[in-house]
DNA sequence: CAGTGGTCTAGACCACTGA
DNA sequence: CAGTGGTCTAGACCACTGA
């Protein structure tokens, strides 16, 4: 039996209404509004974490549509992680254990804009370099073999926000030093000429180096917040960058909504 | 013309190959197979960031299936963000922008298991207090109103790694101080009768105070990174949680990869 | 064996875009 | 107006599960 019966016998006209940026307006598709229901009942429990939901056959059945629209609703939900699903046992509300956030980590120049601030960046190291070890094994080059190397602070209004301390490999962008990092971050310099098939990162807190704490104009005491990101593309990494941020003047923020 | 002829005139007949659980043995459904050449593609440069992408109808004739299968292929595409689409032009492959990753953090029990490693708790708070100022705003209650509070260490292995200082809205978990909370977690308990909408993260580096230096066995000067949680269920928030890690014991790792 | 999900076909109507 | 994407229908065959 229907909960919600938002399903009735009148056969759907395709509603006009503006599906605008938000589309927060009304979900008028057939696979929106049962998208919507079966969210609903998830949550307002409805259907506890491991219920069993309702068969696409039942579904089909409620809101007199054919079998391919409810299945591609119950599966963007699947997509979605909300529900489980097991063939020939059922769909199953998900255990929404895993709070998975996505933590959007940013080219700095955008995330600043995108505040209405003003991004200015300081160059202060552009070289090639002789590859130490622990360089060498992250870009996966030879030990003493040519690197770039760039030191870079990242302003927002004026204040430091970012140190950007990066190694690249010349392979990957062989123009890389005469590129006006003024102009262009190395991260979207990069984005456009190497293509990027994987990128690692690790979050941790840690203290300025000595020469970082200058940089930033900070006390060497003060926490930082540090991103530390490489790249690869196809198993060529192009670039290692430790990101250092004072710990007063950065954080990530992040929303998670599962329904 | 095709790039790749990955289809030919022959029908395809159901494979009967096991889908395994890293499904990296052959994407044999047809949908699953334009999918792949289309970010092979993607990855290759073929349709470098910006590029205009085959229409529907053409993956139609080059695939020989029903435009049904090429929609659900390039939608799928959509969803990852590896492509954009406007009606009435045409599908173009995204720029790769944002590098946004998925960092998951997860019930510390979970995720301390998960390494193999042993999980134990010690609680050294738990009861009822009157909210203070700030409390009363986070979980929106009245200033002095009665609010639940632990204070927990989580040990991996018998090293300290998370101070977790929760307080809890009664309203959502009345019985919340008599579990036994050195056998289930407050997240996972907390999971459990109180169903989650929404959850705001922030992650950033501190100091730990005195206390919190103590219990986790580590000195006041040293960073700390610290995640703060607030869940909310239908405008009620449930609990608002600060999690703190020496930073010499953990850090947030995480991968991307678009294609 | 009945019920479930996984996938596909060959059409259809529509809104939108840009020449 | 031709081409594009957005969505749907009413069927189909199949693999899988559990009684």
């Amino acid at each position: 039996m229907p909960v919600f019966s938002q399903s009735s016998t009148i056969k759907p006209k395709r509603a006009q209404l503006d599906r605008s940026v938000a589309g927060a307006i009304s979900a008028q598709a057939p696979f929106e509004r049962i998208k919507h229901y079966l969210k609903s009942g998830l949550a307002t429990g409805v259907w506890p974490p491991g219920a069993l939901m309702p068969s696409e056959s039942e579904l089909v059945a409620q809101f007199s549509v054919s079998r391919m629209t409810v299945g591609r609703a119950i599966r963007e939900l699947q997509q979605e992680g909300l529900v489980e699903r097991t063939q020939g046992v059922g769909t199953f509300a998900a255990e929404l254990h895993r709070v998975s956030s996505s933590l959007t980590i940013r080219d700095i120049h955008e995330e600043i804009v995108g505040r209405g601030h003003v991004h200015r960046a300081t160059v202060h190291l552009k070289r090639a370099e002789r590859a130490s070890a622990s360089i060498a094994k992250r870009l996966d080059v030879k030990l003493n073999s040519v690197v770039f190397h760039t030191l870079l602070v990242h302003h927002e209004n004026g204040v430091p926000l970012q140190c950007e301390d990066r190694f690249v490999n010349p392979i990957c962008a062989p123009d890389y030093l005469s590129v006006d990092f003024t102009e262009v971050t190395p991260t979207h310099y990069l984005f456009q000429v190497a293509p990027l098939i994987e990128a690692q990162f690790s979050v941790e807190a840690g203290l300025p180096s000595s020469r970082e704490a200058k940089l930033l104009q900070m006390s060497a005491a003060e926490p930082c917040l540090i991103v530390s990101r490489r790249t690869v593309n196809r198993d060529t990494p192009i670039t290692f960058a430790r990101l250092v941020h004072p710990a007063s003047r950065y954080q990530i923020d992040s929303v998670f909504k599962p329904y």
